[in-house]
DNA sequence: TTAGGGTTAG
């Protein structure tokens, strides 16, 4: 280590290079702070120790991410007497990432006031960082693009992929393509693993793995990143074939199984129904943190494995990894699915004491798990006495618990809430219209159809989809957009006499437009994810499960049409919605817990 | 000095 009076007597290039070594030799941020020590027991000459704090600064932006850090990191700069672009563009780096880009676009701001420095490449690729972070700031974002333009910066490889990540970021799909779409030609991985990753994100898996086909085309190499979003894209559309052959090509191409990616395969096979060989997935790995542990507890929960999940979870803690508000979700959900009211009242009480403060899906756990176990006065309570203000989604789950009771004052409570919230969402119409039928309210059945009209609310955004042959088919309500339609519409009639014969009829005669336009629109909410069964009956032959990916709730009255599918077309049919699996064999449900 | 990734209630 160099002492104060051979530092008196070096060049200017052999203590800067002295610098350099020292703070390339700091691996954290502890070790960063001891190398400052010591460099100011040095008593550098002032533009030495200009360029100390520079350098300083720069390291401290890459251990970034504290609150602790980017306050070292202000002092650094503050001491700093004519600041150089490059330590500004070290400032807004080191600026915390998460949380709002407030902070890194307010050092910018400043920049721009001073107006020398000026910004270069580097500053708006930083800057766009920043207001890429969750949540994205996406008009913080496109001001940054304007402006850039305006000063004329040569937008770069760095600027492009960061805007096109922004607008990936901030579900833009549209916005981002065109940032890629205008890349010059030579794109790399980085810009194509953002794109395909963008995709990945709104769940266009065909865009996704489409991209991704075309970038192997273009002879770019996939690596453990691009394979994380091509992943969750088979995830998120619950594609298991699609999902199983990507993995293959992952080991066939020897692509490093690292911590994320293995946590995007955990969550992959458990979305698309292999818990067993998620938890293959879970057992390889040799590192685990809070977010793999949570995509195997969350995985466990919703295949009602809730012992194995309440057991992971112990295990996590006793192996100190702090859990989060994501586990929280999985353990809480896993008590729901078997009314184990005590044990999720205590580890909420467990969530508190570990300091995490409850988010709005925690609490809607803790709404599910109340209405699930009949405890519906708790669970009014429970939604009354939130310090935050409920959602919809916790006063429609309150809603749907209360439908069988005569708790009025619920009834109206949560009706009037929802419809406040959201009177744009036509479930909320649907559900309500069907909980006043139930009781044979007519007038008020009829009320709502009218509410509905009046607010111009027309159709439920019912999607559901089936993979065959590599592809995703996805099917709204009343979609003739198919090219197969013509084909679609014969299998449905098909089913139509079947479960006609079975003594069923209310889905199918809105399949077969016998019905009212009114009741149409309200039985027709129901009928993508019939679309997409019908296209699996269609195009493949038994033994092969027809697998359907469903975005809203799969409801009980199909369940009755998909048990009679099954029986008589002998085929197992696995419906997966936003709750849990749906399992169909001869004719049977092993689905033991919905609505 | 720079860019891309994993878990989220009904």
């Amino acid at each position: 280590m160099l002492k104060p009076h051979e530092a008196a007597t070096l060049p200017r290039e052999a203590l800067e290079e002295h610098i350099v070594s020292l703070l390339r030799r700091c691996h954290g941020h502890l070790a960063l702070r001891g190398a400052h020590a010591r460099l100011l027991r040095l008593g550098l000459p002032r533009l030495t120790a200009a360029f100390a704090l520079s350098k300083l600064l720069a390291s401290c932006a890459t251990f970034r991410g504290t609150a602790s850090s980017s306050s070292y990191a202000r002092k650094l700069f503050d001491q700093i007497p004519d600041p150089t672009a490059f330590c500004y563009n070290s400032l807004i780096r080191a600026l915390p990432a998460s949380g709002t880009p407030a902070a890194a676009l307010a050092v910018y701001r400043r920049m721009l006031r001073a107006g020398s420095p000026r910004p270069n490449s580097f500053t708006l690729a930083f800057a766009l960082k920043a207001c890429s972070a969750a949540p994205p700031a996406h008009a913080e974002g496109r001001q940054l693009h304007a402006q850039a333009f305006r000063q004329g910066l040569e937008p770069g490889a760095y600027v492009q992929t960061g805007l096109l990540n922004l607008y990936a970021k901030c579900e833009e799909v549209a916005l981002a393509r065109a940032v890629f779409d205008g890349m010059a030609g030579d794109k790399n991985l980085v810009a194509w693993s953002a794109m395909i990753g963008g995709y990945s994100r709104v769940g266009m898996v065909n865009e996704a793995l489409g991209l991704f086909r075309e970038m192997q085309a273009a002879g770019v190499e996939p690596d453990e990143v691009t394979m994380v979003s091509v992943i969750s894209a088979c995830a998120k559309a619950g594609a298991l074939d699609l999902g199983r052959w990507v993995h293959a090509y992952i080991d066939r191409k020897g692509i490093t199984v690292d911590l994320e990616l293995s946590t995007a395969l955990i969550d992959m096979y458990a979305k698309c129904g292999l818990i067993e060989r998620a938890r293959r997935v879970f057992d390889a790995m040799v590192e685990r943190d809070t977010k793999a542990w949570s995509a195997m507890i969350v995985g466990l929960a919703i295949h009602g494995l809730v012992e194995d999940a309440l057991d992971y979870f112990s295990r996590m803690l006793e192996l100190k990894v702090r859990p989060n508000n994501v586990t929280f979700i999985g353990v809480l959900s896993a008590c729901a699915h078997s009314g184990l009211v005590d044990d999720g009242r205590r580890y909420w009480s467990t969530m508190q004491n570990l300091g995490i403060i409850p988010s709005m899906e925690n609490y809607g756990c803790m709404v599910d798990l109340l209405c699930r176990s009949g405890l519906l006065d708790d669970a009014y309570s429970f939604v009354i006495g939130m310090p935050i203000s409920p959602n919809s989604v916790i006063w429609r789950t309150l809603l749907v618990a209360s439908k069988s009771s005569n708790r009025i004052e619920i009834v109206e409570g949560a009706s009037k809430k929802l419809l406040e919230l959201e009177p744009l969402n036509p479930e909320n119409y649907v559900l309500l219209s069907n909980l006043y039928a139930s009781k044979s309210q007519w007038d008020r059945v009829s009320c709502m159809r009218k509410k509905m009209k009046d607010n111009n609310v027309t159709a439920i955004a019912g999607c559901s989809s089936i993979e065959i042959n590599g592809y995703l088919h996805k099917f709204v309500v009343s979609d003739d957009s198919h090219p197969e339609i013509k084909e679609i519409r014969l299998v449905l009639a098909d089913i139509a006499d079947r479960v006609r014969r079975a003594g069923h009829k209310p889905w199918i005669a809105a399949v077969l437009h016998d019905v009212g336009e009114e009741e149409k629109e309200v039985a027709l909410c129901e009928h993508s994810e019939r679309l997409a069964i019908a296209y699996g009956l269609l195009k493949t032959k038994p033994p092969h499960v027809i697998r359907v990916v469903k975005n809203l709730r799969f409801c009980p009255d199909c369940h009755e049409v998909a048990k009679i599918i099954s029986k008589s077309y002998n085929r197992e049919i696995i419906v997966r919605d936003r709750v849990r699996f749906h399992k169909f064999t001869g004719g049977s449900c092993s689905c033991k817990d919905f609505w």
